[in-house]
DNA sequence: TAGTGATATGGAACCGTTTCCAAACTGCCG
DNA sequence: CGGCAGTTTGGAAACGGTTCCATATCACTA
């Protein structure tokens, strides 16, 4: 019980509550002395101040609010390592709101706005749609996005127009034709444009440069999740005329092919080609040819902006973006197409 | 700016400050009429209470501490999920705080009892020593452990030793004699008995049990993680007379169990048996043989347990010890040694 | 030793709620 | 219509800090 009050100190120490407060501050005008005896005092009385109270007169809170959606587990855990290494550091706390359903975060983008209780916001993946990208602007709260998009505010991202292309030029580059691409689905629940569907865009505009023609019958999308994935993937290779390489929105999504390969007794690389998209941990275990994004520097970058912003720091008249470079990591499951 | 206050609003409704006090907590005696104003005045300012004034008046925080070690990245996030269910139903707050060395640990150990900051403090995995036990205990602030044994608090737990016994029962069943055993280090740098300890308890046991003699060269430790596990697996393969099976304390490690055959080129599981711990996501998609443990449920139920604390509820002498059960999932990673 | 500006200090006011107490109503009964 | 118990209500006090302002103290200088 912890209910010792400055005011306790205060009397101990023979002081008024408001030198007590500078000791504790730190603040200059404080003579040798009697930070002395305060000190002594506090440490006899084993003070330790109220942050509520605290937060309650300074009308800061010291708490950021963190919304991430754990359903994406692995990926979201790297970032959210970043966050908090940041926020440790400056001594913010982190609120944690997980967001499984369209209702739960309906509910936040509701609630969250409250300048009073939240110091910063930081959104992981599920961006604003404009009506809410307005209540949260007109809450004042400042706001930064990781790996999510929208105009107004200030976001993390990589390019995955680029990742997409990057994966597919890779696969082109070893001779495939029949390159398949799986995703979840496009039109995200979450009203945004999603990742998949920038990594989609790069996926069709290598194959346009490349002179491939683009077939409707190789383009899968389902929920995100491995037995969805290897569903989709299963499908494809059932096809008359099979893929030689899939192409998977995810490492999660590239475990599902993965799997659907084996039933399949295709051998990977030999005969099947995978590549995936983010590099999460299991990618390096199963060897999965990915394209690498940095996950736990996102988090860094997103909460040192934040924190940035805290202090007063202003921004040239453009929102910062910061874009996190994309790098392909060749392991061992592509290839070249089997020779026929 | 939601900088209206209690205030605001009773001037505009015409009424107290205890009254729309009164309202906003919805105590009984307010007479309808009053109510409707007081509800329309809300409305019409858009007040939102600041919930840091209410918690210093009440004393309660609302908040609830999360202690967690990030870097069991899959398990741990299961554990939070089920956590950050109860709490959310509940309208708790999570705040988390991340250990990923000893010195964050004694860190937090030190700052967290903060009876007015939290309300209560979960604690996964990283249970306390003698010393910190008693300091949260004089804090008087409700504790309860997830996957962590201290004898003063309650705590959600499984029976480690059962789990080594099932694992190691099951190899002997197969018909395996030469079973090995590789775990992190039992002498864990966090001053407690780990999980892995007990396990090979468990193990330890089995063998004795069936007669097989414990060989000191089948049992390996180190730093958890992958690649320590592939290069302990590594060590074990190339011994003059190999083991034909090998329980890993954790299914992160049996990834590096298999890794290690893979370069060894021998064939799970006919050439060599593996089996896991925890039953983590991708230990299905790998298909793993490993000892299932809930560990989403044990979150659910370390937070439904310490809400009922904050309730009042009080428990028998006994601290309340919770334990979940265990199952042992066979997959496709365990089979009859090579017979020769 | 008085006077000066700089530095220290005490303590009231404030942050925005809840809670408690006393006062003001209400409705009912005789 | 007066009295009374039960509801409603207003508003001061409390929660535990920070901050501001006025006052006290200090170290020098003339």
């Amino acid at each position: 019980m912890s209910s010792t009050t400055i005011r306790d100190v205060a009397k101990r120490a023979g002081v008024g509550v408001g030198t007590v407060s500078r000791v504790l501050n730190n603040h200059p005008s404080v003579r040798e002395a009697t930070r002395q005896r305060v000190e002594e005092a506090i440490a006899a009385l084993n003070y330790k101040p109220n942050p509520i109270a605290r937060q309650l007169s300074m009308g800061r809170s010291h708490n950021i609010a963190v919304i991430a959606p754990f359903f994406i587990r692995p990926s979201f855990v790297e970032r959210l390592r970043g966050v908090d290494t940041v926020l440790a550091e400056h001594d913010y706390d982190l609120v944690l709101y997980n967001v499984e359903d369209q209702a739960k975060r309906d509910e936040l983008y509701h609630v969250l706005p409250r300048g009073d209780f939240f110091d910063g916001l930081l959104i992981l993946t599920l961006g604003p749609d404009d009506e809410e990208a307005e209540r949260l602007q007109a809450s004042g709260i400042p706001v930064v996005l990781i790996d999510a998009h929208h105009p107004r505010f200030p976001r993390v991202i990589i390019d995955d127009v680029e990742g997409g292309y990057l994966a597919t030029r890779h696969l082109i580059e070893l001779g495939h034709h029949r390159i398949a691409y799986i995703s979840d689905i496009l039109e995200s629940p979450f009203k945004q444009v999603g990742a998949s569907a920038r990594r989609y865009e790069g996926y069709r505009r290598a194959l346009a440069e490349a002179g491939i023609d683009f077939r409707p019958e190789y383009y899968r999308q389902d929920h995100h999740g491995v037995r969805e994935a290897q569903q989709m993937a299963h499908a494809l290779l059932e096809l008359p005329e099979p893929p030689t390489a899939i192409f998977a929105a995810s490492d999660t999504q590239a475990i599902g092919v993965l799997r659907a390969a084996e039933e399949h007794r295709l051998r990977v690389p030999q005969d099947l080609s995978v590549i995936g998209f983010d590099d999460i941990e299991v990618a390096e275990y199963l060897n999965l040819t990915t394209v690498h994004q940095p996950l736990f520097t996102s988090g860094v970058e997103g909460a040192e902006l934040l924190i940035r912003m805290l202090n007063g720091e202003t921004f040239d008249p453009e929102t910062p973006v910061i874009q996190l470079p994309l790098r392909l990591i060749n392991r061992q499951t592509t290839a070249p197409p089997p020779s026929r």
